[in-house]
DNA sequence: TCGTAGCTTTACCAAATGGTAAAAATTCGC
DNA sequence: GCGAATTTTTACCATTTGGTAAAGCTACGA
């Protein structure tokens, strides 16, 4: 009953854990878990590996914390798709949204993929408890707007996948964009275009 | 100048050149490039460690034979497209190929996302000799078609990557699609009609 | 300024892992 | 059947890697 003695974490505690996830963010992202060392994330966070494992339980530990600090801005986008909202524009920007992710946190876009691409061995729960409940009510949100008449015919399910594959594409295949565009101009305004007609053109409601 | 004297491999070779590149290919696409053991691919394989390395000259060079093996499937649909067909009717072919691939050949999609999402530091040559060729003039077919009004105004590069993304996400985020379809039910039929259905909205020319 | 709690470093270690040497077993052409 | 070539096993090894023990240092409140 009594609380447990739960320190306030100090100012050295903040830097050095913030340190420490934001190295271990990169190497995670670049190297996948197992491609990870301790050392690595220690040499980039500037900290000893000793020293960081007297912040964090040990390398998994570090990985999860990253994982759930993730989850609720990736799930933040989808959330936010009102349904009071008109259909189109709602799914749209949302399309946008992903698509700004994509190139604004590339690093948590791979980290993501590459703990989903291994069968997700580390947030599978996450996956069951965070994100099944949000999925399913926005893909009865979706129905509804269907139903009305208010956007074309569309598979709820199938709809969100391509929203999530076409945007997280450019961050987690970004390196084969690169090759492909080669042209030093930015990706994000031509793909922004191409998603928001793509997109457009299919969910319309016939008139 | 006297030609190597290049020994056709025996029976056994095959047969255990063979067995050693599916178990990889197992291995390697659940775990990714370090993630995967020699030990691993040897138990899967049914053959030892060290004869595994009698066979290949060692671990990159498995993962090296995998991915250049992978590549020409890989780019088979795209070099079929035929310039001289229907432009709808080829792209959705192509998009439906795609799919296919993805439900049967998951591993090999999954070695080769694992590896575009580390920087691609195995395959990036082979993407720029082999895949950056084929794109371009593939891409160039459809600005054609685009600039004959046979198709709507859509951007080549971006369209077939939205068909990648859409297509592979099958594969390579198949457990994150197994936990949010949940239902025992195939995803491929309505995955097929779903992404027929959307490229053909977006690729139809206007009348 | 002094003691204590919090933080950092030094010096390790055991297990895992990619790889090798060489003997032993097997296969194959003749 | 037999000798040579090929294939497989046994017994290792060096390095890497996640992790630990304990001593030393630092910051901070009293």
């Amino acid at each position: 009953m009594s609380p447990a003695p739960i320190k306030k974490p100090s100012r050295i505690q903040m830097r050095n854990r913030g340190l420490i996830l934001d190295a271990a963010l990169d190497v995670f992202s670049m190297h996948g878990y197992r491609g990870a060392t301790l050392d690595q994330i220690a040499e980039q966070a500037g900290i000893s590996k000793p020293n960081i494992l007297y912040y964090f339980d040990g390398k998994e530990a570090i990985h999860v914390t990253l994982l759930n600090q993730l989850i609720e801005t990736w799930l933040d986008p989808l959330a936010a798709l009102d349904p009071a909202g008109d259909p189109v524009a709602e799914l749209l920007d949302y399309v946008q949204r992903k698509l700004d992710m994509a190139r604004d946190l590339p690093r948590e876009s791979r980290l993501f993929a590459g703990e989903i691409l291994q069968g997700a061995p580390r947030i599978g729960p996450h996956l069951e408890t965070g994100l099944k409940p949000l999925f399913d009510e926005k893909c009865a949100v979706i129905q509804t707007w269907v139903d009305a008449g208010r956007l074309a015919p569309v598979d709820p399910q199938h709809l969100i996948f391509s929203i999530w594959a076409t945007t997280q594409h450019y961050a987690d295949f970004g390196s084969q964009v690169a090759v492909l565009l080669a042209r030093g101009e930015d990706p994000h305004v031509r793909a922004s275009n191409h998603l928001a007609a793509m997109f457009r053109a299919f969910l319309a409601p016939a008139r």
